[in-house]
DNA sequence: ATAATAAAAGATAAATTAGTCTTTTATTAT
DNA sequence: ATAATAAAAGACTAATTTATCTTTTATTAT
C-alpha cells in the first residue's frame, strides 16, 4: 500500500510521539531499534521528515527527534501524504492518468469510493493518539 | 496501491474480455494500442498472465489473446493477487511482518476493515462485467 | 515443404526505490 | 576554547521494478 520508506517514516514518527509525552527526545539510534529499521535509512527518513516539519528535531547533546504540539495533532493521512505523496488517496486503480468522473475507469466509482474511506480512516488517527495503547503492550511498532 | 505491471495486466485482460466477447482473438499490438501501454512490456506481462492460465493465447496466424468462460469470471482480486501478491489484502499498513490479531500495530484493526472492504469490492469485480460500458463509451482503459 | 504470422523466451538496459557509509555542521557541557 | 554529542548532508551501492530489443518456437495457410 505504501512505500517502504513510508512504512519507516510512519513507525518513526508515532514511536516519537510515545517518546516525546514520556518527556524524551529520543535518538536516531534507538529510533531504529525501537521501530527495527535500518539505522541509516531510518537518519535519511527522518532528516526529510524534519526538513518538511513533520518531525523536530536538535542536535548536539541531549538533542534527538520530538514532536511539537503541532506534530502531535498530525494525522497518518498526513505523513502518508507527505512521503508518498496523494497517490494512494487520488490515484486510479488501473494507473489511468486521466480517469475522473467524465472519463472513468471500469472501476473508478467503486474504487473511490474505498479509497475515500482509506483517505477518512487515516486521517482520523492522529499520531499522539496511539502512546496509551504502546504504553500498555496492547500494540506494536517492531517485527 | 497496485504495481505498474498490475496495472497493465488489469487494463490487459479486461481488454482482451471486451474483444473476447466480440468474438476476436486479439494480438499484442493492438492490446498496446488499446490500453495506452509500452508494447513489449504488455508483451512480457501477457506472457506471464498465460503461463498463469489468467489469460488464454494461440501462436501462429489467426493467434492473439482470448478469455476461455473461466478467465472470463475470474474478478480483478484474483489478477491482482496473481501479480502482486496478497500483500495489498494482507500485509500490514505500517510494514510489520509479525502483525496480527494478537500482535497488532497501532492502525491494525481500522487498517484491516478497509483491506476487507477492498477485497469484496475487487472480488465482486469480474473480468467479464466491463464490456458494455467500454462499448457504450461510459468507461475507458486508456490515457 | 515453405513462408508468414504471432506468441514465448531470453538477454539487456534504464529508472526508481531501498539501503549504507563518510564527512560536515550545530549544539552543549566542561 | 575544546571535546563530545547528535543530526544534516552528501556520495555511493544494491536491489527491485519498469521497459526494450532480439531470437526462438509453434501454428497456419499456401
Amino acid at each position: 500500500m505504501f512505500s517502504k520508506t513510508c512504512e519507516y517514516a510512519l513507525r518513526a514518527t508515532i514511536f516519537i510521539a510515545q517518546k516525546t509525552k514520556e518527556g524524551e527526545r529520543i535518538g536516531i539510534k534507538e529510533i531504529a531499534k525501537g521501530i527495527d529499521s535500518p539505522e541509516h535509512f531510518i537518519a535519511k527518513i527522518l532528516q526529510d521528515l524534519s526538513r518538511k516539519g513533520i518531525v523536530q528535531s536538535a542536535k548536539g547533546p541531549n538533542g534527538g527527534f520530538y514532536l511539537d504540539k503541532a506534530s502531535m495533532k498530525q494525522s497518518i493521512a498526513d505523513i502518508v501524504k507527505a512521503v508518498d505523496g496523494d497517490k494512494v488517496f487520488q490515484g486510479c486503480g488501473l494507473g489511468l492518468k486521466q480517469c475522473s468522473e467524465t472519463e472513468p475507469c471500469p472501476i473508478h466509482h467503486e474504487f473511490k469510493r474505498i479509497r475515500k474511506q482509506l483517505f477518512v480512516m487515516l486521517d482520523k488517527s492522529k499520531v499522539g493518539a496511539f502512546t496509551e495503547a504502546l504504553e500498555n503492550s496492547l500494540t506494536f511498532l517492531k517485527r
